[in-house]
DNA sequence: ATGGCATAATTGTTATGA
């Protein structure tokens, strides 16, 4: 099985690539974010020809998640279920995993008012977890977490200590969703670090590889021990209006038990 | 000094991202 995050600042402006990508990667199941797109605008009938069910929570210009599925989705939940008025999660059951796409805000400045939301929002996460979900079943959580776990997922972590993506507060944080029962999967096979999945559009920041792993798919151990690879299509940053985030592929075999 | 570049809302400019 394998399972896919990508944001992709805006589902239109990159509804070719996306279609392009799906032909080429056929994954099983695709954690999308930053969608920018209202439910009723969701390009479902392009994915549906390329043989994708669709799960969607969006919202207008700002936000929206969804989860891309070749069996169909089923249990699907919207939102914290605490009256965020942000569309910022989704769930669903496909194939027998719980699928989580999510999108951390960004929390602009350390400080800041949406740097507090920032932080609440990951604490609410956490209690959705405890609240609604078991460590001890087949889950995964993907997505942009806004979050560079330690520093060896910023190429240039000096350039970056004061940023929001990299604060021990958000670390701490992240460190507390994993704490409940997740397992970073490119984190168990690339423990060297230097795999990035998101690199600003400004000041050449690609071509520079000033990159972070911000996006991420985080596995309970039941599944996590199944996962014989992941990584990042870094290929996928190049080329025509790209998305900043390229997506992070993770595959997992058949339960043996 | 706090930009650059991209997107969506609109058609000149602002909000937001990370």
């Amino acid at each position: 099985m394998v399972i896919a995050t990508w944001n992709v600042n805006s589902i239109r402006a990159r509804l070719d690539r996306l279609r392009a990508w799906l032909q080429r990667r056929q994954p099983d199941v695709l954690c999308l974010q930053e969608l920018k797109v209202v439910d009723e605008a969701f390009p479902a009938g392009p994915l549906r020809e390329l043989g994708y069910h669709a799960a969607v929570h969006g919202q207008k210009t700002y936000n929206g998640v969804a989860i891309l599925s070749r069996a169909e989705p089923r249990e699907v939940h919207r939102g914290l279920e605490d009256d965020d008025p942000q569309a910022r999660l989704i769930s669903a059951r496909v194939a027998g995993v719980r699928v989580v796409s999510v999108y951390v805000p960004n929390g602009e400045t350390a400080g800041s008012e949406k740097y507090a939301y920032k932080l609440a929002w990951m604490e609410r996460l956490r209690d959705w977890l405890r609240r609604r979900c078991s460590p001890d079943e087949p889950l995964v959580v993907c997505g942009d977490f806004n979050v560079a776990p330690d520093d060896r997922d910023v190429a240039f972590p000096d350039l970056w200590a004061d940023s929001v993506l990299c604060r021990p507060e958000v670390r701490e944080a992240l460190a507390g969703i994993l704490a409940w029962g997740l397992e970073d999967v490119v984190r168990g096979h690339h423990p060297e670090g230097g795999v990035y999945s998101w690199w600003d559009y400004r000041m050449l920041a690609f071509p520079r590889n000033n990159g972070l792993r911000i996006d991420h798919i985080l596995a309970t151990p039941v599944l996590a021990g199944r996962c014989t690879s992941a990584e990042v299509d870094r290929d996928e940053r190049r080329g025509d209006k790209p998305s900043d985030h390229a997506p992070v592929i993770a595959t997992f075999r058949e339960d043996r038990s």
